[in-house]
RNA sequence: GGCCGGGUAGUUCAGUCGGUUAGAACGCCGGCCUGUCACGCCGGAGGUCGAGGGUUCAAGUCCCUUCUCGGUCGCCA
């Protein structure tokens, strides 16, 4: 027997016994029954085999090696006396005649324990990822990822999309997060960056001709990182379409993601096209958050004027009074106070609430505020038996306090959530402007390469004062799946001339569109095709269909929150000869 | 950077009001056990209580500083 293996550990049935076999993997473990009997698990990609060793030096052999160590084992496949349906291969066993150390495990003692490494700290599992891997149920998310971004490139495909690769290094791009920068060493004091996101290089390719475009395309931001957001580098489903509108941005999105999601997810369900459309500012009215769930059946009320007609002089002196009633909440006192600090840790500050009894009378909280107001509150959704949390404030401060409030009674409370599926949504008609919190002025409210809804006749009209910036919408959307952000995109602005209109909206102008966007506007000038795009994550895509609320579980190799790599030590120091062939000094180190 | 929570055996954790020799489970080592499959039973080893300082007769426990991990907000079009 030449091969390495005959079989896999997740290949040997019934109808395989009497066959000689030779099957490799690593030693899972030794049940050592006695002197001449022990059973010993061997672990491969696919899954596990049981060997039976029988004799006495049988038995020492296996005892012998160190678990986790890899082996090779010769012998014949037998029918087992005592069967395990728990195990696919649960009816045979081998009977070895060989077994053979490949590969020593060194340690007795492992970091963790292997088929336990899910319960370990973070940081160790970290540091030794290659062992927390081998635990079937860590892998089985990376083989997850794999299956899924092989069907989302395999559905791109048929959908007529080309996969291009653009550069890894490019220039620094205003795409609004940290750049991460490479220095470059033919020319002193200049720096590659790392791309955000493949932005101009896709609208370049429509420019070209390429009709569809697409991309499992890596990005880097050097951001801080969050539960669902790695810190530096993530993937998109990055694509675009020339000659093409929001329509066709959406058509294709809402034909390629519901199979993958019926098929992959942890939920059978996927909403069905087309998705359901909420305008961004009626978001953030109904749901005070631009990333609704829209498995949560609850809604936030205006309940402003009926507040400032009460005695409350927070309430008198908010801009925005919001109400989020819920029936069916029957917390305790302390449970409620429980869910008010939780809301606040999220929003930043705490919400009131009220109760109405079975009787229709209001208890608790702020509810002497409202004596006398009870129909008022029904009219706005409170029921008898039901317990509303209101958020008061400026309208940004009510809206997000709501919203989370809205999202938390609505996993805390039985029956408002129809959980075990994937609700998707597209939030569209984003502003094109806003004044910007610390500058005051007028500022582009998400990013330059939108195309305002009107066109340059609506800029134009802005400019006489006919129109407020601020009423002014671009082709801007977001899909939105189960309250996480899924994927921006937009309909590009493709006319240099409108391009140049809009900076000057915001204080800036030809010059500065040319020096932030070289290539895209002087591409433009040589005639642009409309063209729309979007760019679903990728990881946080593998994230709803896996079921994890930790976006590193579905990474390979994940870093630490503090952007390390603590298992290769990245980032790490570097050798004087390498500095100084890049130009580099150091000014500055960590203690 | 702000706020919150954690750091005690290889691992996950408990540790009361500050009080005797810091415990449990799993893992590891040794022994017993001829059908285990989370094998079982008996025994054993294993601790800088993250680090430094302070209060105290006495600190894992209280105070200060600091490191570190996670969550969250800022940030991320």
């Amino acid at each position: 027997m030449t091969q390495m293996r005959t079989h896999t550990c997740n290949e040997l049935r019934l109808e395989n016994a009497g066959q000689k076999v030779k099957i490799v993997g690593w030693l899972e473990n030794v049940r050592v029954v006695s002197s001449a009997l022990a059973f010993a698990v061997i672990r491969d990609f696919y899954g596990t085999t049981q060997v039976v060793a029988e004799t006495d030096d049988m038995v020492r052999a296996f005892r012998a090696i160190s678990k986790e160590s890899t082996v090779s084992v010769t012998g014949t496949v037998r029918e087992r006396d005592s069967k395990n349906p728990k195990l696919p291969t649960g009816d045979i066993e081998i009977v070895p005649e060989t077994v053979q150390v490949l590969g020593r495990c060194q340690y007795n003692e492992l970091p963790f324990e292997i088929n336990r490494s899910r319960q370990a700290d973070e940081a160790i599992r970290l540091k030794y990822r290659y062992l927390d891997l081998r635990n079937p149920e860590v892998k089985k998310n990376i083989i997850l990822r794999c299956n899924v971004v092989a069907a989302l490139r395999s559905a791109m495909i048929d959908h007529g999309f080309l996969e291009i690769t653009t550069p890894i290094l490019t220039a620094s791009s205003p795409e609004g997060a940290r750049d991460y920068l490479v220095p470059a060493r033919k020319h002193p004091g200049k720096f590659y960056a790392l791309p955000q996101a493949p932005q101009q290089f896709k609208q370049l390719l429509m420019t070209s001709g390429f009709d569809r475009y697409f991309q499992i395309a890596p990005c880097f931001r050097d951001e801080d990182a969050r539960g669902d957001r790695s810190p530096g580098e993530f993937y998109q489903l990055d694509m675009e379409m020339a000659f093409a509108g929001q329509e066709d941005v959406f058509a294709v999105i809402e034909d390629v993601l519901p199979p993958v999601f019926a098929k992959y997810g942890i939920y059978d369900i996927a909403s069905q096209p087309p998705f359901r459309r909420i305008r961004y500012n009626d978001a953030l009215d109904t749901y005070g958050t631009d990333k609704p769930d829209l498995r949560i059946d609850l809604t936030l009320r205006d309940m402003t004027a009926l507040a400032k007609s009460t005695d409350f002089a927070p309430f008198q002196e908010a801009a925005m009074v919001k109400l989020v009633p819920c029936t069916g909440a029957e917390l305790t006192r302390k449970q409620i106070d429980k869910l008010c600090d939780d809301v606040a840790v999220q929003a930043g500050q705490k919400p009131y609430w009220v109760r109405m009894d079975d009787t229709g009378a209001l208890v608790g909280g702020v509810a002497k505020f409202f004596a006398g107001h009870e129909d008022a509150l029904k009219e706005l959704g409170m029921a008898p038996g039901s317990l509303g949390l209101i958020a008061a404030g400026t309208a940004d401060a009510a809206r997000k306090t709501a919203g989370v409030a809205l999202k938390m009674l609505g996993a805390a409370v039985p029956g408002h959530m129809d959980e075990k599926r994937y609700e998707f949504c597209w939030i569209v008609d984003f502003p094109m402007f806003e004044i910007g919190e610390e500058s005051g002025q007028l500022e582009f409210c998400h990013n330059p390469f939108s195309m305002p809804n009107g066109g340059l006749e609506i800029l134009e009209k802005a400019e006489k004062g006919e129109v407020d910036p601020l009423d002014i919408y671009a082709y801007q959307y977001d899909l939105v799946c189960n309250g996480v952000e899924l994927s921006s995109g937009a309909v590009r602005n493709h006319d240099p001339e409108i391009m140049v209109k809009a900076f000057e909206m915001v204080g800036l102008g030809e010059a500065d569109v040319k020096s932030k966007f070289p290539a895209m506007y002087n591409a433009f000038c040589y005639g642009a095709p409309p063209h729309a795009g979007i760019a679903p994550g990728v990881d946080r895509m593998v994230m709803l269909l896996a079921g994890e609320a930790s976006i590193r579980e579905i990474i390979p190799f994940p870093m630490n929150k503090n952007a390390q790599d603590v298992m290769m030590g990245a980032p790490s120091a570097v050798e004087q000869k390498q500095l100084d062939e890049l130009h580099i000094a150091i000014v500055g180190t960590e203690e």
